[in-house]
DNA sequence: TCCTTCACG
DNA sequence: ACGTACGTGAAGGAA
């Protein structure tokens, strides 16, 4: 085995970190997270190849050797920002106390430096990785140096790898002539002039021809294209000096012993003590060496299955495992795209992963009928998967029995391990089994996107088999091998019951709301898109003629130049990339200007138009129905979401927007009933504070924003003017918001003093609020993280930020995390009564949709009266709380008539 | 792809 | 002094 060496190109990668990582600070007020992406970059990399030598390259600040006759174009380089220039001693620290060998050197360039060491390095055998985000290396590439380029899309890396082999296939030269073809084609970035107006296309077939630019110079009279010629030929002495810019040194007097490079010891004492300081939690885990049992090993028993009795013996020794040890755990993964599956994998023990294709003998009816048996053969909660909801439909069986869409599967014999990965962190952005091996067993996989980029699952199917064996493998051992650490850390977290009592069984409600879909009469709808259009184009040229001009109205900046410039308008201030033309700066110019209330009328309707007229009707299907997607590892609180299309946000305010709730319908025989919560968070709020004075005011069934400006403004209640009940309901908003003197002001358009005194008179009115609310701040500052009434937990890093703004944000989200969230675990509860209820009495009722604090249920019309019970007292009772939870419920043909 | 705007709770 | 209300998703424009 030849022996390896990374070399890091430092500044290049702690650039790219910088620019690719959010904001983080720790409590000094340092900024990290340049660093923070450093080191997972590198993380990576020393994870994927487990190097025997490692070095990083630094630039030095003065001049280069090689561009100090030319600093006037390194010099027109834009200065570091401050952020990051502060990051570059602390990087070359953490380097030093993990034992990583640095390299810099006075007047030459970190491209020299590692050019001359990759070279050296392997010359004397070795095998060389040379990483940065700078593809000026990729002439460096040789056989046994590979350039690795890191790029981050979505928050996944990705690596570009090139070998010889790979620069030639993407640009047709050789890593030798890729200098020749910068010459031509320049580099901005680089401050590289090259030929202006050759570009990538032509330096690469001139190169291709000519090989470099000495020969090309010898041939200027015969080049083409004409342009390029003409260029070549005027810039002959910067195409050289381009050349002389962007080859790299390989022969720097630079004094590099290889054996002090070799890997010593990264997690040292000192190493520890700066990434606690940094508050790098997610590395800290590589010091303790906690031994998961999870290995990369296993790796080596990934089988892709193919013959029939391999299949047979693999599901029964799947049956076997989980029936004489029910502490088991079996993994189970699916390859399943636009309703067709091509292929399962399960995880019966460390030793044995497998995946089956669907094909020959092994069918989708064969595969779903043995998983069936498989499931009910299983004792208990044995079955690890990750987004079980989107494997469902594989577990549905009695494929003649369509009619019903409920599953027949039990229930308890699953556990879900993207959901259980969620509840431990919610503010992650994606729970596959990467990330969950990455959070949970202290292992780097290759992410989905790694090894399949955007070839789709029917495109591997058929030509990268052993890639999606891969995949599938290392997702359904990850589901099991994971499930022991989760499972170990819900219990630390107390969140069993969240998992098991909530989050779990409403796997099942989700996907039945899904299935079951919601009627829509296309055709009312196709009349409304008729309707906004006619009412648009009218529209648009009275605003055309009023504006002089035709233009985009739809486009902020064309929209603000009309109005703040050619018009004239005032205030036309708030900027940020141009004029702010949101609706609240509009409405106070409508007034005085006709213009602007068709703008935002003309706003309103095409908004209208294309999301929802337009686009809903893009979602039906050949049942009538729009079957949208409900998330339940999407929001940082706890809420469920809803995509394609979203159902959640359906307009319901404004008199033209509400019509669109006409044409979402009942099948025939049934009616909607829908119900919702009565200010379900304002009664948290008065329950989790057990302030008495909110409390009673629930209790007595009073209008609590009436009662509310009757006591901040102490005024009897019968004589509570409409304008006091308006700020009083602002005020009781903007508590559960994680109240702000600024916040209140900007909503009742009032000057901030007055909203702070607003907010001390409400506090003086419930002074049970006020320590409860300080209490729920304290609690997060001392945690890191705020807790709901159901223990889900939402993580507050920004609440020990040093930044006033970031601080100031997790201290809001510290007071409406718990009541946001406590309102979303009780709407769950009562979801899953609804549908154990239904379930129990074989009603033909179904519950099909979720708005936060409201629920919709398709009901037969014979079964109104007794769903109306069940729903109202499902969802009264969900929880026990100091208030009474009030239900408003409506019966309606539509959604808009029910609601 | 990022930003702005706006629909909902 | 800082410059925001909390939580979402979709569409269209700009780059």
């Amino acid at each position: 085995m030849r022996k390896k060496l990374i070399l890091i190109d430092g500044h290049s990668i702690l650039n790219r970190a910088f620019y690719g990582v959010p904001d983080l600070t720790n409590a000094e007020g340092i900024h990290t997270n340049a660093l923070y992406g450093f080191l997972n970059i590198m993380f990576r990399f020393i994870d994927e190849e487990k190097p025997d030598y490692i070095t990083v390259a630094f630039d030095l600040s003065a001049p280069t050797f090689r561009h100090k006759e030319y600093a006037a174009y390194k010099g027109t380089r834009k200065p570091m920002a401050p952020e990051l220039k502060q990051q570059v001693p602390l990087i070359k620290e953490l380097l030093r106390a993990m034992q990583i060998t640095i390299v810099e050197k006075e007047g030459y360039e970190a491209d020299d430096l590692l050019g001359t060491i990759a070279k050296k390095t392997a010359a004397k055998g070795l095998d060389v990785s040379v990483i940065s985000g700078d593809r000026d290396l990729l002439q460096l590439a040789e056989e046994h140096i590979k350039i690795r380029i890191p790029k981050t899309k979505k928050g996944v890396t990705e690596v570009e790898d090139y070998l010889p082999a790979d620069v030639e296939t993407l640009y047709g030269v050789t890593p030798l002539e890729f200098i020749d073809m910068k010459a031509l084609m320049g580099d901005t970035s680089d401050n590289i002039p090259g030929a202006p107006g050759v570009g990538p296309k032509t330096a690469s077939a001139l190169i291709t021809q000519y090989h470099n630019i000495e020969t090309i110079f010898e041939h200027l009279d015969e080049l083409k294209p004409p342009k390029a010629k003409k260029s070549i030929s005027e810039n002959v002495e910067q195409v050289k000096l381009s050349k002389f810019l962007a080859t790299i040194d390989i022969d720097v007097p630079v004094d590099y012993d290889l054996e002090n490079a070799a890997v010593g010891g990264y997690y040292t004492p000192e190493a520890y003590e700066l990434f606690k300081r940094f508050n790098f939690k997610s590395f800290l885990k590589r010091f303790n060496q906690e031994d998961t049992g999870i290995t990369l090993e296993a790796d080596r028993y990934f089988t892709c299955v193919t013959e029939f009795s391999e299949v047979e013996e693999l599901f029964a020794q799947a049956q076997n495992k989980v029936r004489t040890d029910k502490n088991a755990v079996i993994g189970f993964a699916a390859a399943v795209e636009k309703g067709i599956l091509y292929g399962i994998s399960l995880a019966v023990s460390p030793e044995k992963t497998a995946y089956i294709p669907v094909s020959g003998f092994v069918t989708q009816e064969y595969l779903t009928d043995k998983l069936s048996e498989l499931v009910q053969q299983c004792p208990s909660r044995q079955i690890a998967v990750m987004a079980l909801k989107e494997k469902l439909d594989l577990f549905r069986n009695c494929p003649g029995d369509s009619k019903d869409t409920r599953l027949k599967v039990s229930q308890d014999k699953f556990i879900d391990t993207a959901i259980a990965a969620y509840l431990l962190n919610p503010t992650n952005q994606e729970y596959t089994y990467d990330t969950i091996a990455k959070d949970f067993c202290g292992l780097t996989l290759n992410s989905r996107a790694e090894l399949l980029g955007k070839t789709t699952l029917a495109e591997a199917a058929d030509t990268q088999q052993e890639t999606l064996c891969r995949l599938l493998c290392m997702e359904s051992y990850i589901a099991m091998a994971a499930w022991k650490p989760l499972y170990k850390a819900l219990e630390e977290e107390n969140m069993r019951s969240l998992f098991f009592d909530i989050e779990m069984p409403l796997v099942f409600v989700l996907y039945e709301m899904q299935a079951e879909g919601i009627r829509v009469d296309s055709a009312a709808l196709k009349e409304y898109g008729t309707m906004l259009g006619e009412k648009i184009a009218v529209l648009e040229q009275e605003i055309y003629a009023d504006a002089g001009e035709t233009f985009n109205i739809n486009s902020p900046k064309q929209l603000g130049v009309i109005l703040f410039e050619k018009m004239g308008m005032p205030n036309g201030k708030k900027t940020k990339s141009g004029y702010s033309t949101a609706a609240d700066i509009l409405e106070k110019l409508a007034p005085e200007y006709p213009v602007v209330q068709k703008i935002l009328d003309y706003r309103q309707m095409t908004k209208l138009k294309s999301t929802y007229a337009d686009g809903l009707a893009g979602y039906i299907q050949e049942d009538g129905r729009i079957h949208g997607t409900f998330n339940q590892t999407i929001t940082a609180t706890g809420r469920i979401s809803s995509t394609e299309p979203n159902l959640q946000n359906i307009p319901i305010r404004m008199e033209l927007g509400k019509k669109i709730r006409q044409v979402f319908i009942p099948r025939d025989g049934y009616v909607f009933l829908d119900a919702d919560y009565s200010q379900i968070e304002l009664r948290i709020l008065a329950h989790m504070s057990g302030d008495e004075k909110l409390i009673e005011a629930y209790n007595s069934a009073q209008d609590i924003h009436r009662t509310t400006a009757s006591q901040v403004f102490h005024v009897p209640f019968d004589e509570v003017t409409p304008e006091q009940r308006r700020n009083a309901k602002a005020v009781n908003f903007g508590i559960v918001y994680g109240i702000s003197s600024f916040g209140l002001s900007q909503d009742l358009s009032i000057s901030k003093k007055q909203a702070a005194e607003y907010i001390e008179k409400y506090f003086e009115a419930y002074p049970g609020i006020k320590v409860y609310i300080d209490e729920l701040v304290a609690f997060a500052k001392e945690h890191g993280y705020s807790l709901t009434m159901f223990n889900r937990r939402r993580p507050i890093p920004e609440i020990k930020s040093s930044n006033f703004m970031q601080r100031s944000f997790g201290e809001r989200v510290a007071m409406n995390a718990p009541i946001q969230g406590t309102a979303a675990d009780i709407i769950k509860l009562a979801m899953i009564e609804v549908y154990n209820r239904l379930k129990e009495r074989g009603l033909k009722s179904r519950l099909i949709l979720q708005v936060h604090d409201e629920l919709l249920v398709e009901a037969h019309q014979d079964e109104v009266e007794e769903v109306k019970q069940l729903m109202t007292d499902a969802m009264k009772n969900a929880a026990k709380l100091a208030v009474v939870l009030e239900v408003d419920l409506k019966e309606g043909k539509n959604w808009l008539e029910a609601h």
